[in-house]
DNA sequence: GCCAACTCTTGATCTAGATCAAACATTCGG
DNA sequence: CCGAATGTTTGATCTAGATCAAGAGTTGGC
């Protein structure tokens, strides 16, 4: 993703909805010109957000939702214990902070995997918005259905998939959502560490990295650090027990 | 429940939002007489699900989202290769059906726990109401806020707690749920089988029947098949790592 | 009121993945 | 360019919870 998000970084960093490369996932889904520069008079676009540092945390009082413009964002929550859990690897088009919808308040964390961009939109402008420009609305409910069942497809992976079908689901979720954006659906990098993807996927580093290992001798695979080359799709995806997601 | 909801049943069976006693946790919250009125123009009720019945299926064509007004009922996803997990236990006032926000066509499917009466609301006009009554829409986006936040708790769960943990965060979220519905929050009657909890928690039937048999000799709870008495809230609490939800 | 089908409990055993331990690679500050 | 911190891999061992097996309630159809 490295090298990627630096094109898309240069090529978006003051671009309008209008001229968005994301613009189908996003917000402007579905909308007419005019109703797009409406949008746009809303979106604050600030410098990229670099690698660790937070766009919100747990606690911080709820301003806005964020569209993600370029990079990779990881969310999070803990309990007081100090147990963690990521609960998301956001890519660009994603949109980012409906955890704070509920008490005005944010439920969980947010940290950029690398340099990252994002469009922030002002919550309450956004939903005066939704208000004039039914299309957005309807956009924005979409997002949130797609937020939602993204989540059921990860109580699965959480309650039923063994470490191995966990492992193949995430790598073809990556894969899928690349292939959306313009990428190669077949050879990506990682943006997270062996433990992010071990504690997302509710295992722990050792199992991951053997996994990693497994899949490499079974030709599943190639594997060089955080370079990852699918080499068999169909085997991964009977792997994974399909749903992807 | 099943006899509490009764009580609900029968009193609820053709009220009114306005004299609805689940307003304040549904979407009425914060609106004023006639805003009431007007949500209550486009509510639909019907007669109660029977036990078993399903409110709608994967793959059902999404028309309305659901309040739920009384009894309960489950969501659950599957995978073609006969995996299931269930998703959520609802509860009166719980808002359902956003999984079909994305795609026009339900993710998942939701089933009767024991007789349960919905509020149908068509989701087209939902929209358009939404557009008039900015309450309205400030609630339904908190209710949405509400069901992310839930759903990352349940992520954490089924990622880092062990199966003690898992049990007693369950009760104490349906216990602190029966509270704000006006029941008992240390006494209730299960409306889910021991098979449904275990699905739901990642884990199996048997472990679940030993962790009831543990906590009943831990004089934790008493547990009569599916009335639950919570002895020590307390103690409970701290075997949960708090954060119940 | 009885039998068949569930649902729940309890015990014995097994195993996937955790934990513990150690070396190896990579990155980065100075 | 060095060395400390961090991230990754690999191996040996352990264990929480799964699986297998069997009884004991409980429920409901006829």
């Amino acid at each position: 993703m490295a090298n990627q998000d630096q094109v898309i970084e240069l090529s978006n960093l003051k671009v309008s909805c209008h001229a968005c490369t994301l613009a189908e996932l996003c917000l402007p889904r579905g909308l007419d010109e005019t109703e797009i520069e409406r949008l746009d008079g809303i979106v604050e676009r600030h410098r990229p957000l670099p690698r660790g540092e937070h766009l919100f945390r747990m606690g911080d009082s709820f301003r806005s939702l964020y569209a993600m413009r370029s990079g990779s964002i990881k969310t999070y929550t803990s309990t007081e214990d100090g147990n963690e859990q990521i609960l998301g690897f956001h890519l660009p088009g994603e949109l980012l902070g409906l955890d704070g919808l509920e008490k005005e308040s944010h439920a969980c964390a947010a940290v950029a995997l690398e340099s990252a961009a994002v469009c922030e939109l002002p919550f309450t402008r956004l939903e005066e918005l939704c208000r004039i420009l039914p299309g957005l609305q309807r956009q924005m409910m979409r997002l949130i259905g797609k937020e939602v069942v993204t989540e059921h497809a990860m109580l699965l992976l959480l309650g039923k998939k063994n470490a191995e079908e966990r492992l193949a689901s995430l790598l073809l979720s990556l894969s899928a959502r690349f292939k959306q954006r313009g990428f190669s659906e077949r050879e990506f990098n990682l943006s997270m560490s062996r433990q992010d993807i071990a504690n997302y996927l509710g295992l722990t580093v050792e199992t991951v990295s053997r996994l990693f290992t497994r899949f490499q001798g079974d030709d599943l695979l190639s594997v060089q650090r955080r370079h990852i080359r699918i080499q068999d799709m169909d085997r991964l995806r009977s792997m994974a027990g399909i749903c992807a997601s």
